[in-house]
DNA sequence: AAGGGTGCCG
């Protein structure tokens, strides 16, 4: 039975006539009482009493010892604390059919609360009620209703009080309790308005419970009818209680009304200061709560465990290490230096500054250590990018025998996926099956995460189909895991999905907008804009900048440009630019925009010198490029990383300088790695310099011998030197390992839908069409003169080259909107592959017979094809980009 | 006799 059904539906007025008549002093000013009830949250009850309109002044039964030997035994046991026996002896006298005097079911049920025995307690409350006859007494009923608010069951709480006959204060205030603690602040309110009702008077236990409601429910209104009541009622010089309504206060984010009460107070306790204190911490006002505490201290009232915990965590919202320092000095000094706790806070301090050698020995001069001081070490060598040292800790922590939870799970698979660690993920997998962790929403998202950052994409959507409970974060992970995996296509029918169950947030929009971005799906990605506009998050974070991007690398620069006026220019912004301009092959923009970067004084990182460098890569310009690698070193003090390294060797590589280029590799401080080796491997495939390149395939190969790209490059560089024998060499050791090249796929946009075509699937319904199309073009291709120029590089031996690592699924695309879009409009298609040569002339070849402007973006760059010629232009597509497959 | 108020990890 629904509580509503106990609950009397009070009419306004008549609530308000007989509050008067109980207090006559009370009126209702305002909207003190204008409350309103919401349905309750179902609890089964066998009872439909109504609360008694005044059970004030109801006198316990009084307690008689026990009359018959069998119940002085049972009394015994419980106060001897034998909760088994006792049990036992419960069950005996039962089959006997002894009755069991109150006394000694007040003693069971007491023992049980202390031992925290559930389970226990529920079998003795069957006990009660099956011996029971009339109604519970007031003393049988509160021991009861104290027992199941303990465990936090507030279902046989209610039942309970529905049973007791009579009722005191300490029933009502224990059961309102409950339901604060539990978290149904409604249900708690509405318990309170009850006692109200009934005439009772609320005492100084009542009102903190209240309050709690007002806070959990973050009702200011409900918070200052209480308020109001308190003063009525003459509890607002009672400390206890004001610190309670500060609280309240503080957690609905009045902290200027908190404040005022806390002025106002005659004496504060330390609670009084703890709360004001960490109350500015909570709502931002830092700096008030530093006041507040120095307060605290020129009164020489000594800040305790609670005070220093908060203090410690505000010099972290701050960024005060020096203050931070100064705390931690303090609390060694003081009692606060054992507790876990104040170190806890410490440590996180510490390393959320980013100052993880000062955590480290914090942490390791700690005597004792808990769960919580254990994840805060790893989440925060995750947070400080060593998720190595987040692994070494978790590994000592599993020395000392201390028992992750879910939050170190979830840290520990962060680890795990940042470094793509699948063997240790594997095992928290099984440890959280195991243990039931895995029932934890955070877990089962790391989970997913850390399976697609393995590449291990289907165990991550096999954990995200097996969730229960399913929020943001879990499809905002299986969205982004889906995206890096390479298949963006899923991860947008997933975000489809999604808005029909669950509001993306915008860290959820930045990933499908990555997502359409990467297959060149405006319209969509548009309509994730307008949503992001609408949802009033379209400048958020990142969000600005995703938009930016997915507008680049749509070759869409115009909107670009417009979205990049509109985003504030931060160094991102004109990185996402710079990389575009270089992708459409638009060097000299790419030079001009990177002067103006620097003249509206942004500093450019090191992502901007990785575009700079692959434009002068592609335009040739190793003088530049190289002057551009010096100024970032000298100029703007950015260390090379490995990718500007790479960059360097492509520059020179791909410019024929592949002594150099090597020379380059050698001389680096760092070890080169396999990407590095790529670009020279690549270099060499271009200028056919056969050892070299098997050189750099052979230190390819030594450190990573599973990804599918260098086999490919390997087989292109033989293959262009016509070294066939090898060619099926490469071939069949990619056949041994099992490595599967990426079929070709290509996308297209018609009508604000993408559609995707797979090379080798014919399952597209238009298949037919698209083929006849495509027949009618390699007809007329035969008679014109037009392939005349590239007939060279496709006799005989087509079939064996670059060509077939292409898929050429690109043709059905552009075949599928001509058929399906009105004639002169322009066709975008985006590849996830590097468009072969066949194709770019075919495609030359189509953009003149139709007269229409057909982009093609392939992994590296842009393809403007119009009027049969192409924006890359054809030398430089023959050199450098029919490379890498 | 019991019941209430403050802090730390993703």
């Amino acid at each position: 039975m629904a509580l509503s059904a106990i609950t009397p539906q009070f009419h306004l007025h008549q609530d308000l006539q007989n509050l008067n008549s109980h207090f006559p002093g009370i009126h209702s000013p305002n909207k003190t009482f204008t409350l309103s009830f919401k349905p309750q949250k179902p609890y089964l009850i066998s009872s439909t009493l109504n609360p008694p309109q005044n059970s004030l002044n109801t006198t316990a039964t009084t307690s008689i010892a026990p009359q018959n030997p069998t119940n002085s035994r049972l009394l015994q046991l419980c106060l001897s604390g034998n909760l088994e026996h006792a049990l036992k002896h419960l069950a005996s006298m039962q089959e006997a059919k002894i009755p069991v005097e109150e006394d000694c079911f007040v003693a069971l049920i007491r023992l049980c609360e202390n031992k925290r025995g559930y389970s226990e307690g529920e079998y003795v409350w069957k006990a009660v009620l099956s011996s029971l006859v009339s109604l519970l007494s007031v003393r049988l009923g509160n021991a009861l209703l104290s027992m199941f608010v303990r465990f936090g069951d507030v279902g046989n709480a209610w039942s309970v009080f529905g049973r007791m006959g009579e009722r005191d204060l300490f029933s009502w205030n224990v059961l309102v309790g409950g339901y604060a603690k539990a978290g149904f602040f409604d249900e708690a309110l509405c318990l309170y308005h009850r006692i109200l009702w009934a005439g009772i008077r609320p005492d100084v236990y009542t009102f903190p419970s209240v309050l709690r409601s007002c806070a959990g429910a973050m009702n200011l209104v409900r918070g200052r009818e209480v308020h109001a009541h308190v003063v009525r009622f003459y509890f607002d010089m009672d400390v206890d209680v004001v610190n309670a309504l500060i609280t309240m206060y503080v957690k609905c984010a009045d902290v200027v009304s908190a404040r005022m009460l806390f002025d106002k107070m005659p004496t504060r306790d330390r609670i009084s200061w703890n709360a004001m204190i960490s109350g500015y911490f909570e709502n931002d006002e830092c700096l008030e709560g530093l006041e507040l505490f120095f307060r605290m201290r020129e009164l020489s009232i000594d800040p305790d465990l609670m005070t220093m915990t908060s203090v410690i965590s505000a010099c972290e919202l701050l960024g005060d290490e020096r203050l931070g320092r100064q705390l931690h000095s303090y609390v060694v000094r003081t009692a606060c230096g054992g507790n876990i706790s104040v170190y806890n806070s410490l440590i996180q301090m510490y390393l959320s500054l980013g100052h993880w050698k000062e955590a480290e020995s914090a942490f390791s001069g700690m005597e004792c250590r808990d769960v919580v001081s254990w994840t805060t070490m790893i989440s925060g060598f995750v947070d400080n990018l060593l998720p190595e040292k987040a692994l070494e800790i978790y590994k000592t922590m599993e020395i000392t025998g201390t028992m992750p939870d879910e939050v170190t799970i979830a840290s520990v698979l962060s680890a795990c996926a940042s470094l793509g660690q699948l063997d240790m993920g594997m095992k928290l997998h099984e440890l959280a099956e195991r243990t039931g962790h895995i029932l934890y929403v955070v877990v089962a998202n790391s989970l997913i995460d850390m399976y697609s950052k393995c590449k291990r994409i289907e165990k991550a959507l096999e954990i995200f189909h097996q969730m229960p409970d399913k929020d943001v974060i879990s499809w905002t992970s299986v969205i982004n895991g889906l995206r890096i995996n390479n298949r963006c296509f899923e991860a947008l029918i997933f975000f489809r999905k999604m808005k029909l169950k669950s509001k993306p947030n915008s860290v959820t929009l930045i990933s499908a907008l990555s997502a359409c971005a990467r297959v060149g799906a405006l319209m969509c990605g548009k309509e994730i804009h307008a949503h992001a506009l609408k949802a009033g998050v379209g400048f958020d974070g990142f969000l600005p900048n995703a938009i930016l991007d997915l507008y680049v690398r749509c070759g869409r620069m115009r909107t670009a440009l417009n979205q990049f006026n509109l985003n504030e220019k931060d160094v991102g912004a004109w990185n996402i630019l710079l990389t575009g301009y270089a992708q459409q092959g638009k060097e000299a923009l790419v030079m001009e925009l990177f002067k103006r970067m620097v003249e509206s004084e942004i500093n450019p990182d090191d992502v901007t010198f990785i575009a700079l460098l692959c434009a002068c890569s592609r335009s040739g310009m190793v003088t530049e490029g190289l002057e551009y690698f010096q100024r970032m070193k000298v100029k703007y003090h950015i260390t090379p990383n490995l990718k500007h390294y790479a960059c360097v060797v492509d520059l020179l590589g791909c410019a024929g300088k592949l002594n150099e280029a090597h020379e380059f590799i050698e001389r680096m401080p760092m070890k080169p790695d396999p990407p590095i080796w790529g670009a020279l491997l690549n270099a060499c495939r271009i200028h056919q310099q056969v050892l070299l390149g098997e050189f750099a395939a052979q230190q390819i190969f030594k450190e990573d011998a599973e990804s599918i790209g260098y086999y490919i490059l390997l087989c292109n560089l033989y293959a262009d030197s016509g070294k066939w024998d090898e060619v099926a060499e490469v071939r069949r050791t990619m056949k041994e390992k099992g490595l599967i090249v990426d079929p070709g796929c290509s996308w297209v946009e018609v009508k604000g839908k993408v559609h995707a075509f797979l090379s080798g699937e014919n399952f597209h319904p238009q298949m037919q069409e698209i083929n006849v199309v495509l027949e009618g073009f390699y007809e007329k291709m035969k008679t014109s003169d037009f392939n005349g120029q590239e007939s060279s590089s496709m006799d005989g031996v087509e079939t064996s080259k670059a060509d077939i690592f292409c898929g050429h699924s690109e043709r059905q695309a552009i075949a599928y909107s001509l058929i399906n879009s009105p004639p002169g409009m322009p066709i975008w298609v985006t590849k996830n592959l590097y468009m072969c040569q066949s194709c770019h002339s075919t495609v030359k070849f189509i953009s003149k017979r139709v007269r229409r402007e057909i982009s093609v973006r392939d992994t590296e760059q842009f393809h403007h094809f119009k009027d049969g010629l192409c924006s890359c232009g054809d030398e430089g597509y023959c050199e450098r980009n029919d490379k890498k497959a």
